[in-house]
RNA sequence: GCAGAUGUGGCGGAACUGGCAGACGCACAGGACUUAAAAUCCUGCGGGUGUUGAACCCGUACCGGUUCGAUUCCGGUCAUCUGCACCA
């Protein structure tokens, strides 16, 4: 017999399923349905990653799986095109993004078709074609319609130097990642999407679904819900109140001072009127040379600049308290103002010591404010708080929100750290805004029939001088007449961010060819939800949050069927170099995984990237290990020449028989490949030390191996006409009666220390084990001299005997 | 600083819901086969004491607790990784 080459056959069976259309999702809406999903991947020029098949490979093992077990399957892939890296490609070599991106979509098409994954090719998808973002613009007009899109002033990073807007990610250090350049932020007219407005309903949709936890919390946190109060403070002497938003509104008599952002309008607005007003000036244009994230780094040391000249009045004592600027307070949370309580905040604490202002305790009980900041303050009774004096925490908290709304002061505030999705780009590669502005009819959208808004072919694609998008300079296309009365008006010439396209896209997949909807509503209704969607943990709050929100905003029009648009969700461990560090160019640790499959073949990169550990925890790569997969195949392709000529399972087989399958079975539906190969390596040696094995059993072990192994699996079962295709099988049935056996083995404690192993009956009970145990040898002695306090003896797990 | 995760042999990892710690594989060592090597097959493989195929002790980051019994549960400490928005 010939030795193992998979590259004779894996290609082979590669384009016999395509041709075939093996994979197709079928539209028999009486089938069961599974609809398995992964994150469509960006065409990046570098090709896929060994990252990309770690996820692919996971959930194509559970599509084979489900097909077996008779479900009509949808496993769909497609193409996240728009993006950064293309643009800048562009930018830098003058070649239009859409003709890299057709190369490199090209190019992946051919890595995934060389890894086996069993997508429905029929239904790919690709963000950047016209007639898939005709129906994000959709979409988006819906927004729009609904009045959950509107414009408003943000700000954004803008390189000093290439005279770009950069994105967070091209930010690093605080400059340019290209140039080196310094990075400020300006402020610019922004489109925004009203996430906030959904903020409930996305913490509430959680209920509904089978994600992991740890991915629950993090949608959680990020949403970041917190109910608190809003108290506004007057001006001491003028019209008008510093409004603040606290959860700790039971601490207001402590508030000694007060801290507003650099950006607070109410610097400008009284610029006469405060002192020393050019200070501040200086001060917000060095906080605008900061990220946000070092502005709120809570080690490093605060700096502030008080206001002169103007002094707030605390409502609840009456007194006068200062006004400063800081920049660890963000314009972009709550209200950009802060009352500071430095007895019960470690922050305040720190800024209230470094500019020495006043600390009064207000919670009792606890440690010397003036040496620390007493936080942890739940049982505390309230101090120096007029009528709050004497409360516990917990009342105070309920009594002060009732004295402001009574008094007119301030009211109850849900607050959210989730802020409202800032929906432009000053870019070319992405989808262009189909709304015109008109002088006299402000923002309109564009009629449904001019859907889709193609991009303008353009040579030059740099912003221009003033940051605006590229599109700026298509000026034919730009010039436009206004929708609603006619007259002359202008187009948006931002774009959508790449997380617009991927908000839906698993919507599109179901019907990726309608031209009069995004989807039918009869396919929408069969297939939704995704049951299962894996994917990276570092899309599980963004990409996550979005897709759901949008999916959710289309549930209350009505025009999907579910609540929540994935059922279940789970994450895969990142894949790391040899030296267990992220992979990347510049550690040069990077393995492609076309070098792999060259070398090894598909499968065995297949069965190596599931088995080299759990599969959602992070691993280090090992050539090792891939040489260690494809021994085991070669095993398994070794096992033809032990075949015997008989359709049966061997009786003294069956144990090994279903125990692989109940394994196998199970394993897989908890994503535990892992230890379903090792249960596969187990059968196999079995196999081995019998030395002969039927065509039953061979048909079992491929059958139960084809979700990870599909080339290898199908040509033996080829080679050796077990009957059809494999992929036209049933998968095995787990018998639970074949592993009961008539004696069983029972570890024997003494003192909960392991003494032996006794083999007995499997319905002996605890007299009959004690007698055996008592005449073993190595137990017997422990027991000798001793007497016995108790027994405890759990059936099929443990004999324990205490003694003394 | 906060949040989340992780910590088990030389290495990747296993262990159901508190019940025989180290499955499966890698590496390594010895043996078989071979002129030789590779490949393959067989055996061994946490540490220690030891009468060396007996027996015992220690051992799942560290300290402590609960329990007949803890890798698993509880309290505390340390280390590493990831993310971040000082969230008032």
């Amino acid at each position: 017999m010939e030795s193992y080459q998979p590259k004779n056959f894996e290609k082979k069976w590669q384009d016999f399923w395509e041709e075939k259309g093996v994979f197709h999702a079928k539209n028999d809406y009486s089938m069961p349905k599974f609809y398995g999903l992964i994150e469509f991947p960006y065409p990046s020029a570098q090709g896929l990653h060994v990252g990309h098949p770690r996820s692919y490979t996971g959930m194509d093992i559970i599509a084979r799986k489900k097909r077996l077990e008779g479900y009509n399957v949808l496993y769909p892939i497609g193409w996240d095109a728009f993006g950064l890296p293309t643009e800048n490609h562009a930018i830098k070599t003058g070649i239009h993004p859409a003709i890299v991106t057709k190369k490199n979509i090209e190019n992946f098409t051919k890595q995934c078709k060389s890894l086996g994954f069993s997508f429905d090719w029929s239904r790919e998808v690709n963000t950047t074609d016209p007639n898939y973002y005709k129906w994000t613009q959709w979409i988006f007009l819906k927004l729009f319609e609904k009045g959950l899109a509107y414009k408003t002033e943000m700000p954004v990073n803008w390189c000093t130097s290439c005279q770009v807007g950069l994105a967070n990610e091209e930010v690093v250090n605080g400059v340019c990642e290209r140039c080196g350049g310094e990075v400020v932020r300006r402020v610019k007219s922004q489109w925004m999407l009203k996430i906030t407005e959904y903020a409930d309903k996305l913490i509430d949709g959680l209920n509904e679904v089978d994600f992991l936890d740890k991915i629950k919390a993090q949608q959680i946190n990020w949403i970041g819900r917190s109910e608190g109060a809003e108290i506004d403070f007057k001006l001491s002497g003028l019209d008008y109140s510093l409004r603040v938003f606290t959860t700790r509104a039971d601490t207001l008599f402590g508030a000694t001072y007060m801290v507003i952002s650099p950006e607070h309008p109410m610097i400008e607005k009284f610029a006469d009127k405060i002192e020393n007003v050019e200070e501040l000036r200086e001060y917000r244009e060095l906080a605008a040379r900061k990220s946000e994230f070092e502005r709120t780094e809570v080690a490093k040391d605060k700096t502030g600049v008080e206001i002169k000249g103007i002094r707030a009045i605390n409502p609840a004592t009456g007194k006068e308290i200062p006004v400063w600027v800081s920049d660890y307070v963000l314009m972009t949370y709550g209200t950009g103002a802060i009352m500071a309580v430095p007895a019960h905040d470690t922050r305040d604490w720190d800024f209230a010591k470094k500019f020495d202002l006043p600390i009064i305790e207000v919670v009792g009980g606890g440690k010397d404010v003036q040496a620390e900041a007493y936080t942890d303050v739940e049982d505390g009774i309230m101090v120096n708080s007029g009528f709050l004096t004497g409360m516990k925490v917990k009342d105070a908290i309920e009594a002060m929100k009732k004295w402001l709304e009574e008094n007119k002061i301030g009211k109850r505030k849900v607050n959210y750290k989730l802020r409202d999705w800032v929906f432009s780009r000053q870019r070319y590669w992405g989808e262009p805004i189909p709304l015109v502005h008109c002088e006299k009819c402000g923002w309109v959208a564009i009629p449904e029939s001019e859907l889709p808004l193609t991009l303008p072919d353009i040579k030059d694609f740099k912003p221009t001088e003033n940051g605006e998008s590229p599109l700026a300079k298509a000026t034919e296309w730009i010039h436009t007449t206004c929708p609603k009365c006619g007259g002359p008006a202008e187009r948006e010439t931002d774009t959508m961010p790449q997380w617009a396209g991927s908000s839906w896209y698993f919507l599109r997949y179901i019907d990726p060819h309608n031209d009069k909807e995004f989807a039918a509503q009869d396919a929408l209704k069969y297939w939704l939800p995704v049951d299962w969607y894996n994917g990276g943990m570092e899309h599980t709050t963004l990409h996550l949050l979005y897709s759901r929100f949008w999916h959710r905003f289309l549930y209350d029009l009505g025009l999907v069927p579910t609540k929540e648009p994935y059922q279940k969700r789970t994450s895969q461990g990142m894949i790391l170099g040899e030296n267990n560090e992220k992979m990347s160019k510049s550690r040069g640790n990077v393995v492609n995984p076309d070098d792999i499959i060259n070398q090894y073949g598909t499968d065995t990169m297949r069965v190596y990237e599931m088995f080299m550990g759990d599969f959602s925890q992070a691993a280090p790569w090992s050539e090792k290990g891939v040489n260690g997969s494809r021994k085991f195949l070669e095993r398994v392709w070794n096992l033809q020449e032990l075949l015997k000529d008989s359709e049966e399972v061997s009786p003294d087989m069956e144990k090994e028989v279903h125990t692989a399958i109940g394994k196998v079975t199970n394993d897989i539906d908890k994503m535990k490949f892992n230890t379903a190969i090792a249960a596969l390596m187990s059968f196999t040696n079995a196999i081995y030390a019998k030395g002969s094995l039927t065509r039953g059993e061979l048909k079992v072990l491929l059958l139960l191996l084809n979700p990870f192994a599909p080339h290898i699996t199908e040509e033996i079962w080829e080679r050796n006409k077990l009957g059809g295709y494999l992929h036209e099988q049933k998968w095995p049935v787990f018998d639970a009666s074949k592993l009961e056996e008539a004696e069983i083995e029972v570890p024997i404690q003494v003192n909960g220390k392991l003494r032996g192993v006794v083999k007995v009956d499997k319905e002996a009970g605890q007299e009959e084990i004690m007698e055996i145990t008592k005449k073993t040898k190595g137990i017997t002695e422990h027991l000798e001299g001793k007497n016995i306090v108790k027994v405890i003896f759990v059936k099929g797990k443990i004999f324990n005997v205490v003694v003394k």
